[in-house]
RNA sequence: GGGCGCAUAGCUCAGCGGAAGAGCACCUGCCUUACAAGCAGGGGGUCGCAGGUUCGAACCCUGCUGCGCCCACCA
């Protein structure tokens, strides 16, 4: 070897640790004001307001994703120009925080009304201090470079007045009101829920017909919940049902109760469905509060908050679900029970948050008004205001939005923006501003209820912001660019936000684009919780993978709006990535790769090096693309495949030969390999933000990545030279083929091969034939071969041929089998290349290109067959 | 009860009108002077089933089957 020979590289350790390195780079970032945005800047915005993760909450995959691909935007936006806003912050969550502090209390013995009010919202404040928010740490693991300074928290006193600031423009706007309806009640938690917060299952029921009345009057009805017939005010039948005809205005004794209800007749009443009549309980069931209002019948409510019956008499006391059977038992004592009891599947609603069986309930509860607010929604995303990725979802957005029904915004709790609403104890009713005073005096008192958690992270792109005052950063920030997010809560949370953002905003959209991914799902694409115990904990792959093979993995799983399996190997694979790129760079920068200096010309430059440069030319743009269109799996799967399939595999090998060859040409290489790495560190930056960091530093001696220029602009990168490609992948597919035929000759990997290569294809790459040698690892022929094996490769110049002196190892069984395949791929080849072209419908329909292609395909066939044919016939018996 | 989506290599998924792809797994040979967390080579798929449109279908249409998801105030 010369003195030119590849050296040990030298500035780098042997392995990338990220544990020992992620901590510190990323608190540098952090010192160094990378992330802090700057509403008085002149370059344009693009703002990102982090879904706002629950004070409750820790890191879990989904974060994780959600997290990597923001990062991954908003890295790349920096280093593309501009002025970035990556907004945090953290949301109350209403019924979640109460419940853990209310279930910390519970192991003390204590209620929340043991403390009262006042002591216990204390409390949860003294829990949010303690152990809220341990998600902002782990934040930081991951790499998000969000804007510290700006973090938020949903009952900030700021954003408190937004929300007051809200409630009152919509309660002078006539879009809040206070109604009596029934509404989804959580027993447990007590308090009213909104239709989102209830989950629908099939649950197996019983449905019993009950017999109402006596003789020719009696009508029986059937029901899953019998208990409610103690709360029945009438019972309806269908106005057209000629059995019932009769008994329609006629009054039947309620079992049970002593009491005598009316026979209504209504619309709603399916008369196929059962015996055609239907018990009514206004107060506790949403349809018959419907009927109840069109007929004006009494609202009997028969439970109490816990759904315990209030009722006097033998149930009074009982749970609902105590008292189901037993209200079954009573009546049957009496005869009552026609037919017997019989399984029945209904869709029961369940409270959310805690699994509770709902209870529909009446009372008396604070709304939005939603239908004006729900078409500006809408039109906002039809007219391309807001676009919606992956498009697809926009559907069921709409169908979302277009269909809302009114939003009970009021909860019973007491974690929360209470309601800022004041009522007088002659009935009056005052609404609150932020900057009024509330009326005082004697029977003066405040609604005690808050509002729904999704009501304050509704303004939440806003708030964060300032909102209502007219800040710096809502001129500069707002609207913001992107909104990333699971697509599970499209309803809870986006739709709210479009809503009232434009509401607030004056029409204003309060984002450009909505990006939706999928849910993480674990390996064998099953959901992951904590009774399957399939859960990946993405703290554990940091400790063990680093945060950048972790996040790498997620990006290139994240296709828009598509669920994603993850298994360890992935990690572990992403993991393999991060090696590579490290060793790679340590090459480079071990044998003098340099970054940032002036290309030569690119008539100076080897055709490797212009394929190189030409080809990153191509992944920038392609990268650029994909990313504007959040094709995250696609965009780190063209980095994957470039840096590791052609840079590493390819380039690098080529490179070795280069830098041993005359200094000039080894000085170029240096400078070409330099501005190689140092431009896919670049792209790779915003998906692995600390590797990449640590060795560009290094290569480049540059301050940092994050505030490094985007290859686009910073890098000048040669036109895509189409020759030089074409002769690329010419030594690429004579080396494989070289390779190949070693392989199946059972020639090792090390052992020199003494070869010579000529012919028509050959000669057009007479250039690369040192590369050619050193990759395919062969020698010069020394004299003449005593044995020799040939190999024609087909090339874009001809045919290749190459020479081996085998002398006397060549495996003829082996070669002949090898020959036999490739002749019959190429007869099928033949074959079905002729059936076409012999198809005179195809030859008049098809594009010209098309049966350009198909012709040399079918040359191509015929001579290798004419080719592959001769060398069987060579062989030796 | 409505609506939507998916069925492609053993697994997880790309491709969505003109020669079946990737990662992982698998087989063979290699510690070849960046990397064994690696290198080189290889096997493996009538693209769910049945029809249709087309010169040509994994890709478009229809039906079927099997999964999954969302929405839903029929007792």
């Amino acid at each position: 070897m010369t003195e030119n020979a590849p050296q040990q590289p030298t500035e780098l350790p042997n392995a990338w640790n990220p544990a020992e390195e992620e901590a510190g780079l990323y608190e540098r970032w952090v010192s160094a004001g990378y992330f802090t945005a700057d509403a008085e800047s002149d370059k344009p915005p693009f703002t990102i307001v982090l879904p706002p993760p629950n004070v409750t909450g820790s890191l879990h995959m989904g974060h994780a994703l959600n997290h990597t691909l923001m990062d991954a935007l908003t890295r790349w936006r920096r280093m593309q120009g501009y002025e970035v806003l990556w907004l945090p912050g953290m949301d109350h969550a209403g019924i979640a925080t109460q419940n853990v502090v209310e279930r910390e209390l519970a192991g003390e013995g204590l209620s929340r009304h043991d403390l009262g009010r006042e002591r216990f919202v204390e409390r949860v404040w003294d829990w949010k201090a303690t152990y809220g928010g341990k998600i902002l740490d782990q934040m930081r693991r991951l790499g998000d470079g969000v804007d510290w300074s700006r973090e938020r928290f949903t009952m900030d006193e700021n954003l408190s007045r937004a929300v007051r600031a809200m409630f009152k423009k919509l309660y002078d706007d006539g879009l809040v009101y206070r109604a009596e309806r029934i509404i989804n009640w959580c027993p447990r938690c007590q308090t009213a829920l909104s239709d989102i917060e209830v989950e629908h299952s099939d649950d197996d029921g019983e449905l019993v017909s009950i017999r109402y009345g006596e003789g020719d009057t009696a009508i029986v009805v059937a029901t899953t919940r019998a208990e409610t017939m103690l709360g029945d005010t009438a019972v309806a039948v269908h106005p057209g049902d000629e059995r019932y005809a009769h008994l329609i205005g006629t009054e039947v004794e309620l079992p049970l109760t002593g009491r005598r209800i009316p026979v209504v007749a209504d619309e709603h009443v399916d008369p196929e469905f059962g015996t055609g009549a239907v018990k009514v309980t206004p107060a506790h069931d949403p349809n018959d509060f419907e009927i109840g209002r069109r007929h004006d019948l009494p609202m009997l409510t028969i439970m109490d908050e816990r759904a315990a019956i209030t009722v006097a008499g033998p149930f009074e006391g009982m749970d609902r679900f105590e008292a189901r059977p037993a209200v079954v038992a009573a009546l049957r004592e009496q005869g009552r029970i026609v037919a017997e009891k019989r399984p029945y599947v209904h869709a029961v609603g369940h409270c959310s948050r805690c699994d509770t069986v709902v209870e529909p309930r009446l009372s008396l509860q604070w709304w939005v008004k939603v239908e004006p607010l729900a078409r500006a929604a809408g039109e906002a995303v039809r007219d391309g205001r807001t676009t919606v990725h992956p498009q697809e979802l926009a559907k069921r957005y709409f169908d979302w939005v277009d269909n809302m029904h009114d939003w009970t915004i009021s909860r019973q709790l007491w974690w929360g923006h209470r309601i800022p609403v004041w009522y007088g104890p002659d009935g009056e009713m005052v609404c609150v501003g932020p900057d009024e005073q509330p009326p005082a005096g004697e029977g003066w008192y405040q609604d005690p209820d808050v509002l729904d958690t999704w009501f304050s992270s509704g303004l939440w792109p806003f708030s964060t912001m300032g909102w209502p005052e007219r800040t710096a950063d809502l001129a500069k920030f707002y609207p913001t660019s992107v909104l990333s997010t699971g697509y599970d809560i499209l309803f809870f949370w986006v739709a709210r936000m479009m809503m009232l953002g434009l509401h607030a905003m004056d029409g204003v959209q309060p984002f450009d684009h909505i990006y939706l991914h999928g849910l993480i799902r674990d390996a064998s694409g099953k959901k992951m919780s904590k009774s399957r115990g399939n859960v990946i904990d993405p703290l554990d792959w940091m400790d063990r993978f680093g945060a950048d093979a972790t996040r790498f993995t997620l990006a290139r799983g994240a296709n828009p709006g598509t669920d994603m399996a993850l298994a360890e190997e992935w990690a572990a694979g992403s993991r393999n990535f991060c090696t590579k790129l490290w060793n790679a760079t340590r090459f480079a920068i071990g044998n003098g790769a340099v970054a940032g200096r002036q290309l030569p010309d690119a008539a100076e430059l080897t055709e490797a090096d212009r394929w190189i440069l030409g080809r990153l030319r191509t992944v920038v743009s392609e990268v650029d693309s994909l990313l504007a269109e959040f094709q995250f799996a696609k965009a780190t799967n063209v980095l994957y495949h470039f840096t590791w399939d052609e840079l590493c595999d390819w380039y690098l090998e080529l490179a070795k030969v280069q830098l041993t060859e005359d200094s000039a040409a080894a000085e170029n290489t240096r400078v070409v390999l330099g501005q190689a790495l140092d431009t896919v560190l670049r792209l790779l930056h915003p998906f692995i933000p600390f590797i990449t960091e640590r060795l560009w530093t290094t290569l480049t001696g540059g301050e940092s990545l994050v505030v490094a220029e985007w290859p686009a602009g910073a890098l000048a990168l040669p036109a895509v030279d189409e020759v030089a490609d074409s002769r690329i992948a010419d030594v690429q597919k004579l080396v494989t083929e070289i390779r190949r035929f070693r392989s199946d000759q059972g020639l090792k990997p090390g052992q020199r091969v003494a070869t010579t290569l000529s012919g028509e294809g050959f000669a057009a790459i007479e250039g690369h034939e040192a590369a050619i040698r050193a990759l395919a690892r062969l020698s010069d022929p020394s004299a003449a071969f005593a044995s020799t094996a040939s190999l024609d490769v087909a090339l874009s110049g001809g045919v290749a041929t190459v020479e081996v002196d085998t002398s006397g190892t060549i495996d003829v069984a082996a070669e002949r089998k090898r020959l036999q395949k490739d002749l019959a791929a190429a007869e099928k080849e033949l074959k079905q290349t002729e059936g076409k072209l012999g198809n005179q419908a195809f030859l008049d329909k098809a594009p010209a290109d098309v049966v350009d292609k198909i012709r040399v395909r079918r040359d191509t066939a015929a001579a290798d067959i004419e080719r592959i044919t001769g060398r069987l016939a060579g062989l030796p018996s």
